[in-house]
DNA sequence: CAGGCGAGTTTTTGATCATATTCTGAGCGA
DNA sequence: TCGCTCAGAATATGATCAAAAACTCGCCTG
């Protein structure tokens, strides 16, 4: 079994190499991320252990993350749940991705191959696809995934995981808008990104970012539920 | 928390109603936090249950914690460990704290009382006595308060919660450098800060922030370990 | 007499622990 | 040097205890 001196890359083989927490918490991390958790739902330990068919260690490790990357909430009780965001929370969270988003997008400007900027480009007609057919589920898994990308190329990998996990705050709140409105009112401002990445024009991109991030939360600010 | 049978070793438990979980955490945290664990140091959950005197199931939900924050390492086996820093990641935490500390600072500048600047400058004369006396231990934390405080001035939480954890990435690291090198040759860019802060200068005290974080990573950066 | 309020009880859920199982790495012998 | 075995550590399960929410039911009030 041992092959000596031998660091094989393991060929992507899908098998159970991974522990059991770290699939309850890519499994939890994507429901949160493309909404199929909704905004204040009560997250209990003994429900996913159900509905995941897992242990309780493990779904306790995996919560226990998603709350250190505030994708679900402590109510202070024991009680967990999905954050349900409020007008002051976007605010925060336009400031965050502001500044980390279009940091990471100037950097890429200078960095990504034009060979990646093409990937991108197919990504987006896909996502463009997406948004005509009202396919929901898609359109989320697809602009977070054209904006994961990108960050990835900044080539600053700390700050583009922190970036990325806070896309996890308002996963739900964006999939509530979409539910309610549809995806048509979204117009693609990716398109001006992907001139800027061509022209390697930083300034282009992180203007570019700088409108696409304002667009989606305000899509979220828009769906925030009135309070009463 | 053992109420049946305890001997008066219990630690004066003043009314903590805090989860198990999260006294590990808390005091995981401040012993990498400033540097009482050394990089590369093994991080077992049997070797924590012992001297934390915690059971199991605590210690591993804080070693997860931890492990997202990125103050521990998962080594791919079961291993943990205290990260050792490499030159590369000190350019990315150069990088990110640049990005996230600057933007902070800058924003702070507008919003901070001008008491609070008073407080920070109190705060600032401990530390240099800390510098002066040695006081590694005074030093590593009146220097995290410093910023910490800085960042919470800011008025963005989340943005300064993702700052802060930041700090856990190289505590250690920095802690090395202090015990080879002493403090003494620490000289204060604080005051640069202080004196932005009083003028309400963002530009200033971004600049200022730019030059502390510069300085302070380089410090780290010169204590790596003399792997080539 | 109807409706609401609240104390006490039930039940659900979380926190912790003890234990079984699995995996890793090292030591040992051929 | 290679393969096997073993000790030890991590992973994961289920049980147990405690706490909080939900529910019940009787009482009080309008």
């Amino acid at each position: 079994m041992n092959v000596p001196n031998t660091p094989s890359v393991t060929p992507a083989e899908g098998g159970q190499k991974l522990p059991a927490h770290e699939l309850v918490y890519q499994r939890l991390r994507a429901q949160i991320l493309f909404g199929e958790l909704a905004p204040g739902q009560a997250v209990t330990i003994q429900g996913l252990v159900e509905a995941l068919d897992s242990g309780m260690t493990p779904v306790r490790e995996a919560i226990r993350r998603l709350i250190s990357d505030g994708a679900l909430v402590f109510q202070g009780n024991r009680r967990v749940s999905v954050p349900e965001l409020r007008a002051e929370d976007v605010d925060e969270l336009i400031y965050a991705r502001k500044t980390m988003e279009c940091e990471l997008a100037r950097r890429a400007a200078t960095r990504i191959p034009s060979a990646s900027v093409d990937a991108l480009e197919a990504l987006d007609l896909r996502l463009d696809t997406a948004i005509a057919n009202g396919d929901v589920a898609g359109y989320l898994g697809l602009n977070y995934e054209f904006h994961s990308t990108l960050n990835q190329y900044a080539d600053a990998p700390i700050l583009a995981d922190l970036a990325d996990r806070l896309w996890l705050r308002f996963g739900p709140s964006l999939r509530v808008v979409c539910g309610r409105f549809g995806t048509q009112s979204f117009p693609d401002r990716h398109k001006d990104i992907l001139e800027g990445l061509r022209k390697k024009d930083a300034d282009l991109v992180s203007l570019a970012m700088e409108r696409d991030v304002l667009q989606g939360m305000e899509q979220v600010r828009a769906g925030l539920t009135p309070i009463n």
